[in-house]
DNA sequence: TTGATTTGTTAATCTAGTTTATTTTTTAAA
DNA sequence: TTTAAAAAATAAACTAGATTAACAAATCAA
């Protein structure tokens, strides 16, 4: 069990002092998924906040015409869960699945509220973080606004150039809302392009 | 100046008791906007966050190509910012504009951390409502995918019902990141199909 | 009470991205 | 090493929504 990648994120943010780790570590817990596996599965409550140390997640949902669509990757030093059905532990509506083998440090609803109780400094991490996440979700609906499909992929790989290559092309198509297809086209687009 | 609303909206959340309340006054300022009037402007920094009273605020920005896009509205128990501006202080892609003579209570960055720090409860209300704003943004995402524009129209009608009455019906087209033109047609349906 | 500005409608044409279908390439299991 | 399955490419036909342009209401200032 391989604890450190975890600490180490906190460390960027906040200083822990020994108790207090004991503490977060005595209220967390390891677990690894395989490849293939699901973390969060549609229908079924999101008990679990993660954070991957490593491997790589999808967070997808199906939709009434049985489409799937990929809302997030996660890869390490990220965060996955539901967030909605996390905070509301009500069902989820999206599924949460390894795209490799991964490994988490993850804890539950109630011990997030432990750690943020006895730990302040833990919750203005998280505070932090939700206003990042806000950010970024935001920025993608304002490239979904103006932003062609073409340099809507161009934007993706410079933000996330690690994810590109560890996920097949069709989950990226899927990431950015376009079809495999179509995906394809801009490829080769963008390769003729280049000549 | 107006202050009960605010504390009426707090109360829903969390518990401050005198001591709190007059803390919060002393760190908080009320301010009225009027019709047409910039709350942030596009290239400056957002120095607030405003909690709006009464009024109505649109937050929308102009991309390269002169387009302009509502990325949100906000009216009374709301809030109104542009948050990616505010935590890192730097100039703000967005404009925050009243549509209406618009009262604020409002804070600076400095002062929200000072708040934080004195009355956590605070920050733990801002931790939840952030983690709310997170799930309808990425609902957005969700809709964007997998609605079409009249169905997106009618989530908005369904999920903001005393929006659409408030502004022009070529915001609302904005917003959902369609044309004028478009909904029009789409009403046109909507009234026909009804029949 | 008029004229000017803002807002909304209609319709024809156009295009970015979808759908469907077929073929090729890559991956991985046996 | 072969073979089956998964992933990617290509191309033609199609559609949701954009663009352009002309006009019609509504609002509002004077």
């Amino acid at each position: 069990m391989n604890y450190a990648p975890f600490l180490n994120y906190i460390k960027n943010f906040v200083d822990l002092n020994e108790k207090e780790i004991t503490f977060l570590r005595s209220y967390t817990n390891y677990k690894k998924y395989f490849k293939g596996q699901y973390i969060v599965q549609q229908g079924e409550v999101c008990n679990h906040t993660n954070f991957i140390i490593s491997g790589c997640t999808e967070n997808f949902y199906i939709d009434q015409k049985g489409q799937e669509h990929i809302v997030t990757f996660a890869i390490e030093n990220w965060w996955s869960s539901d967030i909605s059905s996390f905070i509301t532990q009500k069902p989820s509506d999206f599924n949460v699945k390894c795209l490799e083998d991964t490994e988490v440090i993850q804890f539950t609803c109630q011990n997030q509220d432990e750690i943020f109780k006895n730990i302040p400094k833990m919750e203005t991490l998280f505070r932090k973080l939700l206003e990042k996440a806000l950010v970024s979700s935001q920025k993608r609906i304002v490239n979904n606004f103006s932003l062609s499909a073409k340099d809507q992929y161009i934007y993706f790989k410079n933000q996330y150039p690690n994810i590109e290559q560890r996920v097949p092309q069709y989950m990226v198509a899927s990431y950015l809302g376009i079809t495999k297809e179509f995906l394809s086209k801009i490829k080769a687009q963008l390769v003729k392009n280049k000549t």
